[in-house]
DNA sequence: TCTCAGCGTTAGATCGTTCCAATGACACTA
DNA sequence: TAGTGTCATTGGAACGATCTAACGCTGAGA
């Protein structure tokens, strides 16, 4: 294994293609066309060149592709600063998927500042003016997000991280179902034996809210257990859930199912109050497997959201709408999983009772 | 202001500097000059050019500039997933601070992928061969780690986001001063009326833990407070860090600084545990001011890194490398603060009563 | 009177790569 | 033998910017 990287720093500049051609006796075309097209070369040749590429230590220059084949191989993404406390707690992971994705493909991950508020417009402008990016990824898409029909418009290729709520569907996006997650909630639920699940959603309009909250309902539905009166909305604030979830324990629920963990921490404090707790009087399921989520005490059972599924299938579908700007837009919708910890005992011993065959153990 | 950024889009490619300069009625160098060493121009023809530039909506190709220039004015970042449940809880702040710092200077933040264990230099290896960036913003600088000295050798401009504990000190970095942070929690404590303080700290050798224990050390020891029998070890883990302090509490203290939030939390349940409440009986802080600390209940008085000062001054200092490589390393170091919360109440009604004249209010 | 630095601008070469059209060598059919 | 096609390779021209050296002219200093 030569490699000698070292190469570079022997002399002047760095290793070039007519570098490299010259060495393997060939014209410098012929080097490209081993690197670009293999199949071109005859296999001693082919041999012959990546011998010296990999001798020399070549690697080609990313400028000079970007200047002539006008694609830089670079992925746009905005970073929005956290609004407050909550929210994307797992970005990180989100964007090494991203990028650990994008590298396999031969793509790098290029940051731009989006400013607090609401995402503008001029970041978005600026890397495309200057031809810097080949696409985007959004996250954060909020409900009639500008941003999808000014990109489209444009015919810039980009793939959201969250659906469009309201209005028509424009372009690719992956999203998690949280329909899929709540209703597992209450899958989860039921097999303990739970009969009265409550939900302790935020108000309605949110399409994620709403989202969550439906699946929980269909659930209760397909289990023939009532809904009605059972359903709660507050803010994601602690104290909000607090008392918004208030009637629901004294209407004697056995678990709750929250669209947040912030919101089932808000249970864990309505239950405290009124000297009940978590995990062995009612059962609390939360969403989104925040951090904070696996040291609470008890533990919380969440809902977690596949961030580096998310983070793969957003470059897969952009890659594919790069190859083919014309394909039929694509939606991926992935599945959360559930996270059993603490705050959903197997053994159920509230009130009712178990009233399933579940195996107790 | 005519701005009409649809030029590009309206006819074949994008604007070169060569249209903008065949409008104007100078030649392309002129137009160059223009943009890069105003100066140079005649005031009338500078006029000239930047309105043809304006109304044709002219950028320059980042491609041809990096191509020309050998230099791309991209600093690369590379993102580590989160270990477990722990650190880089604001790493989103942190991002967003570097890439608006960059923006600002012309320079773009590029991510890539490090694997998972310990950083590897493959990576960094990459992105230099192919030219793609101008220098690197490092964090998670373990100590020993590789990186530094390996960019150092080869000349590339980087700067870290963490201190170097062991071994010589190598290039720039930018650090939080977590001496100075459990200084101000013990200050802070100390006019509370506090003087029996415990610090629960990590075990001894991670230069980051005894930097903070360090901070409380020399505070108490100007109050002429006993640190004997006061410090407490463990791993960041709340099962562990709830039977390190235990002792501690039995010797009777009052408040209790902890080196991370986490072990601040193991106090909380060790608190619990014997029935004693985290505020009202023992004053605890904590230290990130991770997103869990303002929602434990009482929430925790922690001590905050100021994550986007840091990224501000990573990117000042390499520029300033970039400016100058031989310039003599810049050291930075940040001061933490204090978030006070409810964790350590106003008026403190332990054993030992206030000592200092505090207000009582 | 002669030299020379400075003025604002320009022509031409250059950065490292890929695209396009054309090359020569070769085997195949007629 | 000439014609046709395929294959592997090549020369030259972009891509869009910046760098260097020089343009023709003016006014100051010797």
């Amino acid at each position: 294994m030569p490699r000698s990287t070292s190469s570079s720093s022997s002399k002047g500049g760095p290793v070039t293609l007519a570098m490299v051609a010259r060495r393997a006796g060939v014209s410098p075309q012929t080097v490209s066309n081993a690197l670009n097209s293999p199949d071109l070369l005859r296999p001693e040749t082919l041999e012959r060149v990546r011998h010296a590429i990999d001798v020399m230590g070549y690697r080609p220059s990313r400028a000079a592709q970007t200047l002539r084949t006008r694609s830089s191989k670079l992925i746009g993404y905005g970073v929005q600063p956290t609004p407050a406390g909550s929210a994307t707690p797992v970005m990180d992971r989100f964007l090494h998927a991203l990028s650990q994705a994008a590298d396999e493909a031969g793509y790098r991950i290029l940051l731009f500042a989006c400013p607090p508020g609401g995402p503008t417009l001029d970041g978005y402008e600026e890397l495309l003016g200057q031809h810097e990016v080949d696409g985007f990824v959004l996250s954060g898409t909020a409900r009639q997000d500008p941003r999808q029909a000014w990109l489209a418009q444009r015919g810039v290729p980009f793939v959201g991280f969250g659906r469009m709520w309201s209005g028509r569907q424009i372009g690719d996006w992956v999203d998690v179902d949280g329909a899929s997650g709540t209703d597992a909630a209450v899958e989860h639920l039921v097999a303990l034996g739970h009969r009265r699940i409550a939900f302790l959603g935020w108000p309605r309009g949110s399409g994620v809210g709403d989202d969550r909250a439906e699946g929980w309902q269909r659930a209760m539905r397909r289990h023939g257990l009532p809904t009605r009166g059972r359903r709660a909305q507050s803010v994601d604030d602690i104290d909000s859930a607090r008392s918004a979830i208030k009637p629901m324990l004294d209407a004697g629920v056995t678990a709750v199912v929250a669209a947040s963990d912030m919101l089932a921490l808000g249970c864990y404090h309505a239950l405290r109050e009124r000297e009940s707790a978590p995990g062995r009087d009612v059962s609390v399921i939360g969403f989104d497997d925040s951090p904070t989520a696996a040291i609470l005490s008890p533990t919380l059972s969440t809902i977690a959201q596949p961030m580096e599924a998310v983070g793969w299938e957003c470059v897969r579908l952009l890659l594919a709408r790069m190859a083919d700007a014309s394909a039929p837009p694509e939606r991926v919708l992935l599945e959360p999983f559930l996270v059993v910890r603490d705050s959903t005992p197997a053994v159920h011993p509230g009130p009712s009772g178990p009233t399933t065959s579940t195996a107790a153990r």
